[in-house]
DNA sequence: TGTCGCTGACGAACATGTTCGCTACGATCG
DNA sequence: CGATCGTAGCGAACATGTTCGTCAGCGACA
């Protein structure tokens, strides 16, 4: 059955090195800088790495966690602003603002974020200056601990659905045909939207983003966690 | 080429209906009630449908757009309040509640609609209640516009982020990997994280979504969109 | 009546993520 | 030094969504 056992004779490549986790990862990056993320499916890194897919869920458990980990060697990059009681609030939206265009690069990465979360040492120091900003802005523990899931589930989500990059162009005639929809809506069955139609669809991404951060800041801030202390031990 | 053109005696089946978006969508339906969502494959519909895979791509654009039609449906089941300017805060966070249920017993409906905009008749009704809700409340027609957006967002993302229905049961763990990465996460470094550490992972899903909506919808409520009234012709 | 051309349908194929057993290497133990 | 066993690695396979080139059937037209 294996006559052909010729390895390959792998000897103009650097002789191989034992397949590990972090080298996995590593060549995904530099494929994803030189090719695009698309490109990143595991029979290419397979290939890459000399091996067959299967060798590669010794050290990842499946394409999601790969993405895990290449998001937080994204995130290295992310300028973390100091907790300032005066700027705490621009700060925080300027922050969540970067964290989501970095995702809107990379769609796909924030469709398997939102799936998988993350457990990296770069997303643990996001997740800690954000809750710092919030304290920084004098809010409650509590709230400030359940606000910051929340407000990384926004961006991301954000990211995941504006984020039409290559893979899935169709994306964008679903959303004319939403528009249309709401456009076309008959105004005696939908009141509503007929009032708001000129509202529904103004502004750009940007502004609209920023305000959405902006209002949940706010409502996070002013909103108290049921029975707070009661449990105490 | 084609001598084994015995049309394969459909003699049983109801004469083949001849192949449409609907008829392909309640099939999917069909399948879905009695086997659950996974099975709804495309190869499965088109066998169902005593056809080719390729062939349903006349109707659909893609399997994304499918479960939006899908999810169409299961909103028929929602139960819409009116517009009370009393009630109008519990009803929409209820309202919201319910409509991030229903996706949560089927996360990779979820999924797809977090990217594909859904434009289904009952869609458009969840949207214009919604819209009359916040109005009820005394929200501007323009935060009242943006709000919705963001708020259906939120639920579908929770969805998605927290259904682990059947098909991918090792997202658990990943979620297990991150709460050990948090609980473990050293003081020194990740001080706003220790400090918070308890109230990160309290209180049940629930409570947190309830709370999430209310503090989203006060938000929406208190945030004025930038610039309101300046592009009026 | 015979021929042309169009459109809906389809069989086959491709690339993807993921899994299943087998193989063969290397450490451990007698 | 030799036998044993655990395990990393891997080839092959499976099911999925999606696309491509082709074909049958049918209406229009000479």
């Amino acid at each position: 059955m294996s006559p052909r056992r010729v390895p390959v004779s792998r000897r103009d490549r650097p002789a191989k090195p034992p397949l590990s986790r972090d080298g996995a990862v590593a060549v995904a990056l530099r494929i994803m800088h030189e090719e695009g993320l698309e490109r990143v499916t595991m029979r290419r890194l397979a290939t890459e790495l000399d091996t067959g897919p299967a060798s590669l869920y010794v050290y990842v458990q499946n394409m999601a966690e790969l993405h895990g980990a290449i998001l937080d060697e994204l995130l290295a990059r992310l300028h973390l602003p100091p907790a300032d009681a005066d700027r705490w609030h621009d700060e925080l939206v300027g922050l969540l603002c970067a964290y989501t265009h970095l995702l809107l690069d990379h769609p796909s990465l924030a469709r398997s974020v939102l799936t998988l979360r993350p457990s990296g040492r770069h997303y643990l120091r996001l997740v800690d200056t954000i809750l710092g900003l919030l304290r920084a802005g004098g809010v409650p523990i509590g709230q400030a601990a359940w606000g910051v899931d929340v407000l990384l589930q926004l961006g991301t989500a954000t990211a995941a659905e504006h984020g039409t990059r290559g893979e899935l162009a169709g994306a964008d005639d679903e959303r004319q045909l939403f528009v249309m929809a709401l456009r076309e809506a008959p105004e005696q069955e939908h009141p509503n939207i007929a009032e708001a139609r000129d509202d529904l669809f103004s502004g750009a991404g940007m502004q609209r983003l920023t305000w959405a951060f902006t209002a949940l800041v706010a409502g996070v801030r002013s909103t108290a966690t049921p029975v707070p202390e009661i449990a105490e031990g």
